[in-house]
Order: C-alpha cells, then structure tokens, then sequence
DNA sequence: ATGCGAATGTAACGACCGTTACAGGAAAAG
DNA sequence: CTTTTCCTGTAACGGTCGTTACATTCGCAT
C-alpha cells in the first residue's frame, strides 16, 4: 500500500512548487490544489490540515535547497571574496525564489505565527551551514562568527533586493570593496 | 471646517499605532476601527478605502521614526563602531517595532503588493539617510557605500531576530569584531 | 422651525477562507 | 456476487474580509 504514499508525496511535490513560485500569500488550500490539479477536499483527504500540507511542503523545499547548494560543489574563500558570490547566488533564478520565500516566513514568525518560525529557522539553518562550509578562515574559531557575519549581510541584502532600491545594491558591494581595501 | 480633518488626522493616529503593534496581516478594517474606537463604516466615510488608511498611516510612522531617530543626535562614528549600535537601536523598544513592520511590508513588496512596496521603500529610505548621516568617513565619496553595507548588514540582523536565532546575532557581532581587529 | 448635508448605526452583499457532511462510485476482500 | 473500505465530487457551513445600501440622527444655516 504505498500508493497513498506515493500519491501523498506527488502532492507535497505539487504543492512545494506552488509554494516557491507564488508565496506563502497564494498558498491558498483551494489554489494550491488547483495548481496540483485537484481539489482542496482531496488534499484534506492526504493531509490533516492546510498546515500539514504546508508543512510537508516547506520541509521539502529546504531539502531541495541544500541540494542546489551542494550541488555548486565550489572551493572554500575569505570572506570578502565570498559575499559578492552570496549576493551573485541571490540573484540566481534558481536560488533567488528560496530566499524569497525565506523572506516571508521570517516576517510570518515575526508576528505570532510560530508554526512557520520553525520552519523559517529550518531553511535558514540550511543555508547558514552552507554559508559556514564555503568560508575559508585562518583561525578555526573564526568560522561561525563570519559565518553569522556574511549569512546576516546576504539577508540584508534578500530585503534591500525585496525592495529593489535601485542602486542600494550595488553601493553596498563598493562599501565590501573599501572595507576590505581599508584592510589591505 | 478643520473638524473633520482633525477627525481624520485622529484616525490615522490611532491606525498607525495599531499598525505597529500588531503588523499589517491584523490591520483589517474591522479590528483597526475597533482599536480606534469607531466602526469600519466610520474609516470608509473619511478614507476611500482601507488602502487609504492604510498608507496614510504607513506615511505617519515613517515621519515617527525619523523624528525618533533625529531625536537621538548622536555624533558621527566609524563603521565599525556604528554597526553594534546599530544593533542595539534595532532591540530599542521604541524602534524596533518600525523594523518590524519594514521587514514585513519588504516581504510583501516581494510578491506582487507594489503598493505597498512603495511606502516600504520611503520607510528605508528615511532609515538609510539617517545611517548615512551618522557614519563618520575618511573620504566622503566612501560615505554612500558604507552606508549602504551598515544598512544591509542591519537589515539582515532583523531577519535574524525575526527568526529568534538564538546566538547567531551575538556570533555575527563577533565577526564585525573580528574583522575590525583583522584591518588593525 | 425647517430643511439640508454631514455623521453614524445596522445589516447585508458577494468573495474568499478552512473545513466538513453527504453521497455516489470504484475497487478490493469475502 | 456481495460487502466493505477507500476514493472523490458536490455542496454547504460558519467565518472574515472589503465594501455598500439604507435609514437614522445630528448640527447648523436659513
């Protein structure tokens, strides 16, 4: 009897590319389930509410991303090298909807909504321990402060690209530029 | 007849207060008459439509938070220096209800919400004219760059407290430490 | 006093929302 | 073949949303 289990899983699929391509906004059980191409009272049948259908599809969608993260399999660098590739990843069509999402679930848990703060925190998490892994340090200890340092900046940076303040971007990469130059 | 703009003006008030305590996903129009003390029937005889209210009260608070930060005067001070204090400023309880609510209308502006998105943008932008004004440069053609990295970097310490990340606020602190102590 | 426009209450509309009751149909088990 | 269990469509429930129609009251100028 895995069928229930393979349909139940097609349908977390389904609902994890509605979720990255319209927002936790649009997740709607009736749209959702139009863009899986059913109907909300089938997916109350697989799940046992909207949030467990949701659940599952976030949980999917982190997984997803940390596959893409290691998929770019790409060499350890200083920090100052590795902030213009976050921002360049940020912009990636393929990364670029992870972080959106990500945007809005840690507004979600800002107000009460805790149920998705975990989640939130989940992908983050992901995303930090990538961010950890790629930094090169001369000091061992100095891994997860800069770590936190760069992962802190490329959020930063989700928010300013969420607004699309023009030019803010790009002043913000000159301001690496002379921070780094300053040291040199 | 001022009566009714001072009515008006009144409403505003008491939505913008309402607005930052509690977030734009609980402004409705019944519960925001209900914090105001009137009916919903009432806002729509003095606004156009919720989106009216809604702005002008968004319009209200950024000019709150740009007289809450000139009220500070705070002297210029280098970057390094700047961003931990940017930090505190962000767990002040008189200001980080405005980031809060910035880091919720960025999300919204990153789906489709363009109208709000343009108030998210005057609320940051008046946030950013301030750091800039604050931050202390060598050279000045260095001022907008800088200003542009501390704004992004504390932006991304909102999403950080937003998530509730435990230490990685104090870790990313400890960066900014280690990297000032590395350009000394 | 009267009339007129502004202010306000009551109630509803239609649109969604998450969820459920009910029933018919398919499919498997006896 | 019958029975039982699972699947699925239809329709609705109760709720909240923004908004509006209608009626009433109030304030004030004539």
């Amino acid at each position: 009897m895995t069928k229930t289990e393979d349909r139940r899983q097609a349908f977390v699929e389904m609902a994890a590319d509605h979720l990255l391509a319209h927002g936790m906004r649009e997740a709607t059980l009736r749209k959702t389930a139009a863009a899986a191409g059913t109907s909300g009272r089938m997916l109350l049948h697989y799940f046992a509410d909207k949030d467990d259908l949701l659940k599952a599809a976030l949980t999917l969608l982190t997984a997803r991303l940390v596959r893409i993260l290691d998929s770019a399999r790409l060499e350890q660098m200083p920090f100052q090298a590795l902030l213009p590739l976050l921002v360049a990843m940020m912009k990636d069509p393929q990364v670029r909807p992870y972080l959106r999402l990500s945007l809005e679930l840690a507004a979600l848990s800002a107000d009460g909504e805790e149920s998705y703060g975990a989640i939130a925190r989940e992908i983050c998490g992901d995303f930090f321990d990538w961010v950890a892994s790629v930094l090169k340090v001369e000091r061992e200890e100095d891994r997860i402060p800069l770590a936190a340092l760069a992962f802190a900046t490329t959020e930063g940076f989700m928010v300013l690209d969420a607004l699309n303040s023009g030019s803010i971007i790009a002043d913000a990469l000159e301001g690496i530029r002379i921070r780094s130059s300053a040291s040199a």
